[in-house]
DNA sequence: TTGTACGCGTTATCAA
DNA sequence: TTGATAACGCGTACAA
């Protein structure tokens, strides 16, 4: 008897109803009288069936009510950004307005199976930085015809992007600390491409990051000099690690570091603290990102707030937007400068100039 | 023209075969001729197909290729926790080998919209925890006849599950620290509840969250009378928070801290350095999960490390069981106790037994 | 307010 | 190795 699950044809038929007029019930597109309403919802409870099939639906209609976000990492890499947590988090919010869920999809999968990016039924998709390898994702997403936003990458003409006014706003910060008086000044940078070995950038144009590029562009707007150190990733010991090689040297310190995320910002917090150094009094440092960082109490980083979720969910409006056939514009989102505990006026000591272009190399 | 996409159909009468010939072609199931492929192959190409639609193939074959991730909160809060994330990675792995994708459903719909529950076109289930609410989207997948797993919940009859062995792992680092000689012992523990209001856990029969309960009564089965202050979420500050509140008293404090998270654990050991004391001179700590806790160098706490990623791939490979029609085990991992540098001997000091009962309260 | 009829794009089955 | 056929389960014009 229960060989085979119940359809709304059989609900229909045991309603005395039409297959249309039970459809309707469900999906409540047309008025239905309360009789009829009830019979077909009984009908429906005594067969066990338990509302339309979304995968007929979804042919049917021609939509999936599935919007995919492709990352170029790992997945628990890519949890790891507390950035891409707070993107995630208003995507999923911008999208909620569809009534769509996120499907989690990796750029690189293993090969061995199923490359879900092109066989997954979405109905439009976000994806999130877009070097190398999501190259060919996107492409393959367009070749499908499926509506495709970019969250902080160039995808080129057509597709709607999603950035931010890294340079400008790590400008902003650097001209702070500027003003308040340093002058020998070093960066912790986000990692520069995929192999994201650390140490000191030598070649910028190698960076292939654009993130990490543009804020190195805006720090060297002030400081041209300054000397990079790319991180491996945006991590507080990452950031610890990079701090001790750049308060290495006692005779060739210098009084402010602008690190390219919060978390590298912590990181190099730290590292002043072992090296005894107050901060600011002796060290100045700036974030970037404005998030929360756990545990870095009672410090209040000076850095740039981003809307992280605001960027996640005008994604979500964008794909909401081409979806309903309006095509949707790029935005551009504005980093705003917040003044916290970790900067300062640098500290009264010879400027060691020539040093310092030195250290810049 | 191209006022409509391909379809296999066109493909196949371009290239002079018949729609099924064409099928074959793309899914692999039998072996077709070189020849034929070239054609099949050229034909879409010129008519710009791209492969079967995912939608009529998953209504053609009854798969979607989507297992659905259910959480009980806020998507965000879920990615803050560094234990979600490695059973993530696990899962993601767990299904790999299906070739489905993940799709992120929150229990509780913002009400408004589609619940996504009762309508993605999903293969199977996984639920992250199981309480309250989380019974609903259980008991309607159920009806949809979609396969569940859960991991750390009780879900009752028939569901497999993947859970840990909370109680002994937390009883055996209990037992470490009264081998160390430690009598005056207080516990920070995980919400005990959706409200996650912070404070002293006075009526343990109101714990709803199973993990917590169970980390407790391991303790518990050491400590009997340890007080447990329950933290509002498993994070550094909160533990910090805690940590302030249970060292606050010189006079009257704890020589060791089980906390139920490394996270808590960090704070433990933050508010110890706050309160000036040592760690383990002055006092011990305890973790819980064996997770890498950014920043926490050179402290290596004693933990228990919880096989978080095998969860999550046991997870998906009981999924996987299941839609093959073999039925899914449920699993109980253990934890490995890790004994780091955070816990040593109690300090020589009289053991103030009464007032720890009254601590105790 | 309800019913009829058809198509959404595939793929499994089986026979040739 | 290829082809004919028949579902898969539903939504929606359109007519009544």
């Amino acid at each position: 008897m229960s060989t085979r699950r119940a359809t709304i044809l059989d609900v229909a038929r045991q309603a005395g109803v039409s297959p249309s007029t039970a459809s309707v019930v469900f999906s409540g597109k047309t008025p239905v009288s309360d009789a009829t309403r009830r019979r077909v919802l009984d009908a429906a409870e005594s067969l066990g069936y338990t509302g339309p099939d979304p995968r007929a639906a979804s042919l049917r209609r021609g939509r999936s009510g599935i919007v995919g976000v492709v990352f170029e990492e790992h997945l628990g890499a890519a949890f790891q950004d507390p950035v891409k947590i707070l993107v995630m988090d208003g995507l999923t919010d911008g999208v909620a307005a569809l009534g769509a869920g996120l499907l989690l999809l990796r750029d690189d999968g293993p090969a061995g199976v199923e490359p879900t990016v092109t066989s997954a039924p979405l109905d439009a998709a976000v994806l999130i930085g877009c070097s190398g390898r999501m190259r060919e994702s996107l492409e393959i997403l367009r070749g499908r015809g499926i509506p495709v936003v970019v969250i902080e990458g160039d995808a080129g003409e057509g597709i709607p992007q999603i950035r931010l006014d890294n340079r400008e706003a790590q400008r902003h910060a650097a001209s702070h600390l500027r003003s308040l008086g340093h002058a020998r000044v070093a960066i912790v940078s986000l990692p520069k491409d995929r192999a994201r070995i650390p140490g000191l950038i030598v070649d910028e144009s190698g960076i292939e990051v654009d993130v990490t590029r543009d804020r190195l562009r805006g720090a060297r707007d002030i400081f041209p000099d300054a000397p990079a150190y790319a991180a491996v990733k945006s991590s507080i010991d990452e950031g610890l690690a990079a701090g001790r090689v750049l308060l290495a040297d006692p005779a060739d310190r210098p009084t402010a570091i602008i690190a390219q995320s919060d978390l590298l910002a912590a990181g190099v917090l730290r590292a002043a603290e072992e090296a005894g150094l107050r901060v600011p009094e002796d060290l100045s440092v700036t974030g970037f990102d404005g998030i929360v960082v756990d545990g870095l109490a009672p410090y209040v980083l000076t850095t740039l707030v981003q809307p992280a979720t605001d960027k996640g969910r005008a994604a979500g409006q964008a794909v909401a937007a081409m979806l309903e056939g309006r095509d949707a514009a790029s935005i551009l989102f504005t980093c705003e400068f917040r003044e916290g505990n970790t900067t300062g006026p640098a500290p009264d000591q010879p400027a060691k100039s020539r040093k310092v272009a030195a250290f810049g190399a």
